[in-house]
DNA sequence: TATCATTTTTACCGTTTGGTCAAATCTCTT
DNA sequence: AAGAGATTTGACCAAACGGTAAAAATGATA
């Protein structure tokens, strides 16, 4: 029935795309992106999606399926965001480096993705019916080799002992947390919706708490 | 037109509620958070809401009329839970007792609630459009009063120079992480999806960094 | 400019959505 | 056992939902 042309014309997913389907396709995940992390994927409706992207519905539809073809491949797009800071790690640096390093690299990813933050917020709270395949094979997997090295420097007595998956979780969720709660820091801190200056305070919170040490010894004698 | 009774008989919003209204109504709110917490707000619906309930979509409605109402019932009933154990912070106690011990009633409070407080990210990840009073004026008042008292903590030098509404949402995001993120967290961690066993670990975690300093200093010479 | 593939629109479809209504049933009190 | 009020049900509604089909309009190319 249905036949695979492996060049040119009449074929939409080739790699041949036409400037008019890039941009709509942008466009698309562009709106889509804007709706599912504020909805969540049941909460988000095509007509929503379609309405941001002014654009009708079966045009929409054109260039992607299903709405579930849509928030795929917006998960997808994030994957690699979202390992990317984490793939830097290095064994061979120093620990209050490398640990600062990867802290600044999430901060800066919630300050500029905030967005896409959100999606994989949603997705979490949904049960993760997307991507908990991913979670258990490639997140888990990058996770096993830098923990292994977060026991290495334990083990050298750089790090206190702690479980180095539980120190991944920590740097996640207070990084995450200013992109995924911004709302919430935003009506704390008396500050408007678009104000996002918030983000140097926040990174130096961090770097007290990760690197320095939050608690004084008292002052005895 | 439409009477109040203030008395006695013929009244749903009285005092006097029925056994079988008692019942239903937390069949209802606890059908409820089910579905709210995993779906938000939009993603919901009152049929999977009934259904999850074992009632009739017009018997549901018989005791909240909208799906707003619902929704309202869950949250306020939700913030008093909230807040509580960041009231319980004095300013006469140690830092290291009172922040320790505030971080163990959040996390114990992850544990027991975990479904409340991924209804609470919900609400946060859609912009708040319910709760967005409760965060300018109560939240944002009692936030400023603890502030303070960590204010005072660092003019003593008994805490690290931070900013201490920084310093909350530290706490905030870290014990809420283990709620919100369970199943990232049980999927990284190879656990069973009922399992919580975690619990123990972050709470060792959370020690060694907010109180306890994680980076070790180089022993050199 | 003729042509053909690509893009967009219009008109739909069946289902699900939040919600209503009146009738039927149940429960409690007397 | 009867009456009154509380509860439950089934039948229904308009709007919104995800998605389809075919025709119309547009774009690129020769």
């Amino acid at each position: 029935m249905s036949q695979i042309s492996t060049t040119g014309k009449h074929n939409k997913d080739s790699r041949t795309k036409t400037r008019i389907q890039k941009e709509n396709e942008t466009r698309i995940l562009a709106a889509a992106l804007d709706v599912f992390s504020e909805s969540g994927f049941r909460g988000a409706t095509l007509d929503r999606i379609a309405s941001a992207a002014n654009m009708s519905k079966p045009n929409l539809l054109y260039y992607f399926k299903s709405k579930e073809e849509i928030h795929v491949a917006l998960l997808t797009g994030l994957l690699d965001v979202w390992l990317a800071p984490l793939r830097e790690i290095s064994p061979h640096g120093d620990p209050v480096d490398e640990i600062g390093s990867y802290i600044r690299r999430k901060l800066e990813s919630s300050r500029q993705f905030p967005r896409e933050s959100r999606l994989f917020a949603n997705e979490m709270l949904a049960g993760a019916p997307h991507i908990g395949a991913f979670l258990q094979t490639e997140l888990k997997q990058l996770v096993d080799e830098k923990a292994a090295i977060f026991q290495g420097w334990i083990d050298e007595k750089r790090l206190a002992p702690c479980d180095p998956r539980h120190l991944l979780f920590a740097i996640w969720s207070t990084t995450q947390h200013y992109a995924d709660f911004s709302v919430q820091v935003r009506h704390v801190l008396d500050l408007p919706p678009s104000d996002v200056s918030y983000y140097d305070e926040a990174a130096r919170m961090l770097d007290t708490l990760f690197l320095g040490q939050l608690m004084l010894p008292s002052t005895e004698s």
